[in-house]
DNA sequence: CTTACAATGTGTACACCGTTTACATTAGGC
DNA sequence: GCCTAATGTAAACGGTGTACACATTGTAAG
């Protein structure tokens, strides 16, 4: 006897999200549609709405999970950067990250965030207060950390963002290593410079 | 006698694109319809099919165009930059245009660029040469200017988005351009320290 | 001037989508 | 065991991209 399929699923909530996340990696965004996420879970087009308030929300969710995914990739990097070369692998491992889930990455941060969203606020922060402290760490005697931080972050963000777009060289993986490495290592022997120029001028 | 409106447009071609564009920015990415266009031309449903061949030909119109009008805010930032701080008011310029056309920027970058836009391809390598040339003319002296543009490029594109997804404060222009110019400047303090990085990673 | 043709715009139709509403089923606490 | 809340279903509405057949018009050759 095959079991009748069970008029409640079970845990509904995570396989929305689980085939939301194959759909978004198989076709893209444009293939995310709430009726496909509920196809694939095997269940009614309008039976998502009982966990996401809508498709944005689910989006969202899909977009929190990916923050985490993406911090702990940045940790398999390096556990515990703590010198220019450790922080230049963690780079390396950001932009690889983006290459590697491009519609994630994208939903991530490519569309119009909407701040109503709790767990994805959280989770960019954990993000931004991550970088933070890796900047810290490999950098004890920066001047101003939140400045360097943001800058570092910034450098290898539109690195992702420009390799994703195609506008850079990205035909193998040691190219692209390459330059984040390069580019970073640039921001790091300047990180003294920072500081001074941005009291300079606030000083001016 | 009111005169009957012409059956043929005239340019439907052009007020497609105009329609676009206000579309964009009126109601972002999700307001950008082909029926909505079609709608604001005064126009039947599937007439913009004769001058595009789908959404995504007359996305990637739009982005091009977006790509003439961010070169010319450029330019007039700037004519001719020549001095780092020439340089660094050119960054501003492109986060400024960023935070003033969310919409049209997240078209031009944030979106799958599909290759086999012609007009979308050219227009991108336009920017890129323009950057490449600008940081050649502020740093004559820098070892390999083509990695140079693309890091500055990637720091200020990055900047762009950061800001762009409200993950850094955006409260005012005036903080957001100081904060474009400390990161700006701390780069290139830095330029020679590019190529040498590069040079000892590449000969270890 | 006529006539044929190519370019351009219209109308209809289909499948898909997000979302709402009313209803059905079931799990779990009293 | 029953009641209620949680969960899933079914039907329906308006919107969308797009293909197809058809209508209209500019234009150039005869």
């Amino acid at each position: 006897m095959s079991q009748a399929p069970a008029y409640h699923h079970g845990d509904l909530r995570a396989a929305c999200l689980r085939a939301a996340r194959e759909l978004l990696e198989e076709d893209g965004s444009a293939g995310l549609s709430l009726r496909a996420v509920a196809r694939r879970a095997g269940v009614s087009a309008t039976a998502p709405y009982r966990h996401y308030a809508d498709r944005d929300a689910l989006v969202s969710a899909v977009a929190a999970q990916g923050y985490r995914e993406l911090a702990e990739h940045l940790s398999a990097a390096h556990p515990a950067p703590s010198t220019p070369d450790d922080l230049a692998a963690v780079a390396v491992a950001y932009v690889q990250f983006a290459l590697e889930h491009p519609a994630l990455f994208r939903a991530m941060f490519a569309e119009p965030c909407d701040p109503t969203s709790e767990e994805r606020v959280a989770a960019t922060a954990v993000i931004s207060e991550y970088v933070r402290t890796i900047v810290r760490d490999a950098f004890p005697g920066a001047d101003d950390t939140g400045a360097l931080a943001t800058t570092v972050w910034a450098l290898v963000h539109g690195l992702a963002f420009l390799h994703l777009d195609g506008k850079l060289d990205s035909s193998t993986p040691e190219v692209v290593a390459e330059q984040v490495r390069a580019a970073v290592f640039a921001l790091f022997s300047a990180a003294p410079a920072l500081s001074r120029a941005a009291t300079a001028r606030s000083n001016q």
